[in-house]
DNA sequence: CGCATTTACCCAATCGTTTGGGTTGCGTGA
DNA sequence: TCACGCAACCCAAACGATTGGGTAAATGCG
C-alpha cells in the first residue's frame, strides 16, 4: 500500500534487480506477465519476492521509456466542443472512467467546434503519439474524418455521428420521434423546433426524428417553423425570439433540441409575457441535471451521455485492436414535467382541429 | 505545413539525418536552439535545409523518448472534483489554454470531491511522471498537499485555496462583501445564506467575507441563517426548503453561494408561491453562462474563471522553476439582475428597521 | 544411465533523444 | 611559421523498459 516514501529518483527495474541479484528482464517478465506466473519467466518464489518488493519499494514503470520500446503510450487524446459544456463534459467523465479503467490515461482538448482548431489540436495529441482518438465535435462533412482513415490513425467518434466511421451517440432520431409523439399525444398541433447547430449530426437527427414523426401522425411542420440555433442559452433565446416575432402564428409547443437553448427559449417566453407549461409547452434534450430543478421544471430526453462516453473507449479498444465496429446509438427516454405537462390551450387545439 | 502523408511510422531524427548527410546531434540541436542559430551547432546554411526537411516531413520528436533522456514530460496532471460542474470545466479550459501555449498537455481526471479518490488520481498523474500537479478539489486539512510537499512534488492549488500553499482562486472573500453591501443597499436586513460546503475554502471565504461585512454595515445574521449544502441545484433546493420551513422568519434575500445552488433555491422558493425578485431577492456566485440568460436572471458575483486557470498554469510553471510563489487573489464583481434588482419589500424592512 | 525437455534464469540489442565531449580544418595575429 | 581559436561538425553514452534468443542446471522418460 504504501507509496516510495521521501524518494528523490523514482525506483526503477535495475534498482529492483540489483536489490534482489537478479537481472533487470527477469524482473520485467514477471511484473509484466499477470497472473501466468510460469512462462518461463522465473520461480513463483522468486516472482513473488519481485513483487513484493516492488511493492515496497513504490515501484512503476516509466511509461516513456515503456512505449517508446512497444511503441504504444497507452493514452487517448480526446477532443470536444469544450467542456464547459455539460454534455460534454459529462461525456467525458465516462470517458474517463472507462479509460482508467483500462489502464489507460486520456488528453483532452476543446476546439471550440472550430475545423482549424480541431485539425490543430488533433495533430498535437498524435504528436503526443496518443495510441487513438475519440473526437466528439466531428462536423458533417469533416475532412478530418476521412484524412485520419486514410492515415490509418486509430478513431471513433463519440456524441456525433459520421455515416460509414465508427461511433458511439445517443439514438438522436428516436429521441426526436419521443417528443413529437408526446406533444401531439397531449393535444399540440402547432410546434416549432429550435434545431441547434446544422454541422451536428445530434441536431440534425433530433430535428428529422421529430418532423418525421410529427408528419407520420398527420402533422404539419414547415421549415419556418424550424429555427437553427447555438446550442447555448443564448442561442434558444434568440431562437425563441425568432418564433415569437412571427405574426400570428405562435406555437402552442417548442422543442428545442439542447437543454441549453430549452432554458434561454423559456427566458425568451417570460419575457414576452407567456408561462411555459401553461401557455407553450417546452421540452429539451439531454435532461441535465438542472432540468429537473429548474423553477419551472423542464421536460427533456435523458440521453445516456456517461455510458456514451464508456462505449468510445470500448470501441476505440476495439478499433485499435483490428476490429471492424459497428456505430453504437443508445436508447434515449423521455421525463415529462411541468413544462410540458399540461395539455395543449384548448383554443389553438381547435383552431387547427377543425 | 504539410504533415506526413501517408506515413506508417513517423520520422525520426535518424532518418532526417541520413537524409541529410549529417549526424543525428546536429539535427536534435538545430531543432532544438529555437532562434539562436549559431551555439557552435551548425552553419545557418546546413540548420536552414534541416529545418526546412523537418517541416517538409512533418518531422515531431517522440516525447516518450526525449522525456526519457530530459526527465521531463512537457505534461501536467489536473484533478478536479468533477468536469460537469461548470466553474471547474471552465477553469481547466483556461488551463488547457495556457498549458498548450507553453507546450504542454494535459492530463484531467476526476475525483468526486472524494480524498480517497483525489489521491488515487494524484498517484497515477505521478506515475505517468508530469511535471507537476493542479488541484482544483483541495478540502480544508488536506493530508495530501503535506505530503506533496514533503515528496517535492511540484504543484499548485487552483479554485480553492489551503494556507500556505501557493494557489490560484478568486478573492471569495470580496466576493461575498461585494454581495453583501448590495443586499444592505437595497434595504434587506433579514437575510440567509446557502453556504455549501464546509470543506471548501470557495464556500467558507464566501460566507465568512459576507458575514463580516455584514456585521460592518450593522446588520445580525446568526447561524442558523447559514445552510451548508451542495453545490449543485439540488443542494441549492434542500437548502432553500430548510430556510423557508423556519417558522415566522422568511428572509428576504438569499446569497447562494454558487449559482446552481441559487437555481436550485428559486425553484424552492417559486414552489412555495413566491417569486423571486419581488418576494425574495436571490444572488448567486460564478456568473455562469446561464445566470444571465435565466426566465428571471440571476444576480451574480462574476468570478474570472478562465484567468484562475491560465494563472494556475503560471504558477505551476514558476514553481518548477523554483521560485518562491505567492497565493493569487483574482477579483470578482458583481452584476445586479432582475433576481435582486428591486428594493426590499417594505413590511419586511420596516419590520426590522424599527 | 543417456538423452530430451523443461525450468529459471541471463544477455544484449533496441526504441529516439539529448548532451558532454571530442575532432577536424580553416583563418588569423604575433 | 606556429600556435590558437573558432566554426561546424561527429561520437557515444546515457535514459528505462522490453523481448528474442541464449545457457546452465534440473528433471523426466524409457
Amino acid at each position: 500500500m504504501r507509496t516510495e516514501g521521501t524518494g528523490r529518483q523514482p525506483i526503477t527495474l535495475k534498482d529492483l534487480a540489483a536489490e534482489l541479484g537478479i537481472h533487470p528482464s527477469t524482473v520485467s517478465r514477471v511484473l509484466h506477465s499477470t497472473s501466468e506466473i510460469a512462462r518461463g519467466a522465473a520461480s513463483s518464489a522468486t516472482a513473488e519476492r519481485v513483487r513484493k518488493l516492488a511493492r515496497e519499494r513504490g515501484y512503476s514503470p516509466d511509461p516513456g521509456a515503456a512505449s517508446l520500446r512497444t511503441r504504444r503510450t497507452k493514452a487517448f487524446g480526446v477532443i470536444v466542443p469544450r467542456l464547459s459544456d455539460l454534455v460534454l463534459a459529462t461525456m467525458y467523465e465516462g470517458v474517463e472512467e472507462a479509460a482508467a479503467e483500462a489502464r489507460y490515461s486520456t488528453f483532452v482538448m476543446n476546439s471550440h467546434d472550430n475545423p482549424e482548431e480541431q485539425r490543430r489540436k488533433a495533430e498535437i495529441m498524435l504528436a503526443r503519439r496518443v495510441d487513438g482518438l475519440i473526437l466528439g465535435d466531428i462536423h458533417a462533412g469533416s475532412e478530418l474524418v476521412q484524412e485520419l482513415s486514410a492515415r490509418h490513425i486509430p478513431f471513433v467518434l463519440m456524441n456525433r455521428r459520421y455515416p460509414g466511421f465508427p461511433s458511439s451517440t445517443c439514438d438522436d432520431n428516436l429521441g426526436g420521434k419521443l417528443v413529437a409523439d408526446h406533444l401531439w399525444d397531449t393535444g399540440h398541433r402547432s410546434v416549432a423546433v429550435i434545431a441547434g447547430e446544422p454541422y451536428a449530426s445530434t441536431a440534425v437527427d433530433r430535428t428529422a426524428g421529430f418532423r418525421q414523426r410529427w408528419h407520420e401522425l398527420g402533422g404539419q411542420i414547415s421549415d419556418a417553423d424550424v429555427v437553427w440555433s447555438r446550442f447555448d442559452t443564448e442561442g434558444g433565446r434568440e431562437a425563441a425570439e425568432t418564433l415569437l416575432a412571427r405574426r400570428g402564428s405562435t406555437p402552442t409547443a417548442v422543442f428545442a433540441v439542447n437543454d441549453f437553448a430549452a432554458i434561454g427559449a423559456m427566458g425568451a417566453i417570460r419575457s414576452h409575457g407567456l408561462t411555459v407549461g401553461r401557455d407553450i409547452a417546452v421540452v429539451g434534450f439531454n435532461d441535465t441535471s438542472l432540468a429537473a430543478q429548474l423553477p419551472i421544471p423542464l421536460s427533456s430526453v435523458r440521453s445516456p451521455m456517461l455510458e456514451i462516453g464508456r462505449r468510445a473507449v470500448e470501441l476505440l479498444r476495439r478499433v485499435i485492436a483490428g476490429e471492424q465496429v459497428e456505430p453504437l446509438r443508445l436508447t434515449p427516454e423521455l421525463f415529462v414535467r411541468e413544462s410540458s405537462a399540461a395539455t395543449a390551450p384548448a383554443a389553438a387545439r381547435n383552431a387547427l382541429a377543425g
